[in-house]
DNA sequence: ACATCATGGCGCC
DNA sequence: TGGCGCCCCTGATG
């Protein structure tokens, strides 16, 4: 609104501008706010700087009867909630809090945010239990320059080499030791192309790459028209996977061949609005009941009975034609309408599944019982649920994944399930853009403690803004190592551990990435080029430069980053780790 | 080099 | 209860 003004006085003109009192609500920390809050005003900032004019009303107010006054402003703006006073936002690779916004971290409310609220209340509460606090200083926050110190390149006994080490060679699960894979080493691989709400003409890829051989990838692009959510391998035959989607089917794929039958259909009439238009997100297999189960986006589960059949060459979970496609046996699990993101079956304790979504809850269900409210316990969670795993070994523990940026473990399902026994804050805030992060159990450590998951948040890492996987002992929060590549600029928010090997495999927007810590690029050069595949978008790209695609060389090793201008960097392992607790990374009893 | 859009959970009114 | 605006970290498209 353009101010009033009086013809018969000349309105005064006030300028506004940075003084060294310019934070005088704040306390006396200043640490969130950057190292160079003033004296380095660069041309760039004094850009920045915005000249506004005030709402007139509000001078009104104060000036009464004298000739209206206007405010040229000449403070800068903050970009993050546009008030002036402060800045935040990217400094280069840094990103500066506003402490108007709460805590990225944790979600406690911001500095300023709370001096406004509770006034000089505030300033006592932030000395007392450090409310009001923004990331940066964060009590949560793992930072590098705290404590965590780089590991030398070459070192034989790298955290990451720790994390291996930690780790017993273990019996093989029960469920895949009858068929010892021949071809373990195949990762899968969810390319996602089109987010799914925008239904039928985008596909969904399914991909297999054996690590070893990185140039016999297979993409399977006919099996799926949307985004794929959860795929297994067959427990009972490595050479076939399941896999739900959001076009409603689950597909049984032959990774050979790439033929897949279809096990399920929750959209046989097509595409009837958004309203009617089921996808599925939560699966998992339970062989010793010989089911296939299944969740959707309306809260509700469909098991698929299957039956053995005795060849080893085809498929050897089947579906029981009996009871297929018949939907009318699906039960709600989830408050009706929400979104069931992820379904486990016990490893151990085969009538016990645990599933969770986005009714906030995580539930677990005896098998033999499973009804719409029958839940053997529910589990809840501040926000939505992105996913809940019982312990690999003992089936005795759960640890889940909510968007509130807290871990949660459950020590023993035998035990008090009222609330969680540790909650461990953590930055893998959900984004639309991103897959939701899932922390999941490394399944070699035998005191199943360990858990990797993806972090949202970046550090600021020699100037360069990168997302490292983290390595998580959830007996006591601390992060035991962080994994990081100056050549991985996207967030990680897909990770999965070898259940045998020393082998991580972490899956971003642009790339899918290998981690072994016994690959020496210095050891041998040739190896080098395993470590890194290419997918998507920026493959595409390479193809229509080279027109050669098998033609994998020096090239390609970073050809998904060229686009970054960057040049090209030989691939290194960076792996760092807390030599002792990261100061301040608190763990809720 | 930039703008816009699509997407989804959530808090606020 | 519904609508609307907000999101640090996207990718495709224009």
């Amino acid at each position: 609104m353009a101010p009033q003004r009086r013809r018969t006085a000349f309105p005064k003109v006030v300028i506004e501008r940075d003084t060294e009192s310019e934070q005088s609500t704040s306390s006396s920390d200043e640490d969130d706010s950057g190292e160079d809050n003033k004296g380095s005003d660069s041309e760039e900032e004094m850009a920045e700087e915005k000249v506004e004019e005030e709402d007139a009303n509000e001078r009104k107010k104060n000036q009464k009867g004298k000739a209206p006054i206007i405010t040229i402003s000449l403070k800068k703006v903050c970009k993050v909630c546009k008030k002036s006073g402060h800045e935040a936002g990217f400094k280069g690779a840094t990103y500066i809090d506003c402490p108007m916004k709460p805590c990225f971290l944790c979600k406690l409310p911001g500095r300023l945010a709370l001096v406004k609220r509770l006034g000089l209340l505030a300033l006592i509460l932030n000395s007392v239990i450090k409310y009001g606090h923004t990331t940066m200083s964060c009590p949560h926050r793992v930072a590098i320059e705290h404590g965590v110190v780089p590991a030398p390149r070459r070192s034989t006994h790298s955290p990451l080499d720790y994390v291996f080490q930690r780790q017993i060679m273990p019996k093989i699960p029960p469920v895949v030791s009858n068929v010892l894979p021949s071809n373990c080493g195949l990762f899968l691989y969810l390319e996602q192309i089109k987010p799914s709400y925008v239904i039928p003409n985008q596909k969904g890829q399914v991909g297999i790459w054996d690590f070893e051989k990185v140039h016999e990838k297979m993409v399977y692009g006919n099996i799926h028209t949307c985004i794929v959510n959860n795929m297994r391998f067959n427990p009972v035959n490595d050479g076939t996977i399941y896999a739900a989607s959001s076009d409603g089917t689950i597909s049984c794929i032959d990774l050979e061949t790439g033929l897949s039958s279809s096990l399920m259909n929750l959209n046989p009439n097509g595409w009837q609005g958004s309203n009617s238009w089921r996808m599925l997100y939560g699966m998992d297999m339970n062989s010793e009941k010989r089911v296939v189960l299944v969740a959707d986006n309306f809260g509700f589960l469909y098991i698929i009975n299957c039956k053995a059949e005795d060849t080893e060459t085809a498929i050897l979970l089947r579906v029981d034609t009996r009871s297929n496609h018949k939907t009318g046996d699906a039960i709600m699990i989830h408050k009706k309408g929400s979104k069931v993101v992820g379904l486990h079956c016990n490893p151990v304790h085969p009538e016990l599944l645990l599933s969770c979504g986005n009714d906030h809850f995580a539930r677990i269900w005896d098998m033999r019982r499973l009804e719409a409210g029958s839940s053997l316990y529910n589990l809840p969670h501040k926000r939505v649920v992105n996913s809940a795993y019982f312990s690999p070994t003992t089936g005795c523990k759960i640890l889940t994944t909510a968007q509130d940026n807290r871990l949660r473990v459950w020590d023993s399902i035998f035990g008090d399930l009222e609330s969680p026994s540790r909650e461990i804050v953590h930055s893998h805030d959900f984004n639309r853009h991103l897959t939701p992060f899932r922390a999941e159990w490394d399944p070699k450590d035998p005191t199943e403690s360990l858990a990797v998951v993806g972090r949202y948040i970046s550090e600021n890492f020699n100037g360069a803004a990168l997302h490292p996987i983290d390595f998580i002992d959830t007996s006591n929060g601390q992060l035991v190592a962080e994994v990081m590549d100056p050549n991985i600029t996207t967030i990680s928010p897909v990770n999965k551990l070898h259940p045998r090997d020393d082998v991580l495999a972490s899956g971003s927007s642009r790339s899918l990435f290998i981690w072994r810590p016994s690959w020496s690029p210095e050891v041998d050069e040739q190896k080098e080029e395993r470590r890194i595949l290419i997918c998507g978008n920026d493959e595409k790209r390479r193809k229509k430069k080279s027109g050669n695609d098998s033609d994998v060389e020096d090239d390609d090793l970073d050809g998904g980053f060229k686009s970054k201008g960057k040049k090209k960097q030989s691939l290194k392992l960076k792996v760092t780790a807390s030599k002792s607790a990261p100061p301040g990374r608190k763990v809720k009893h």
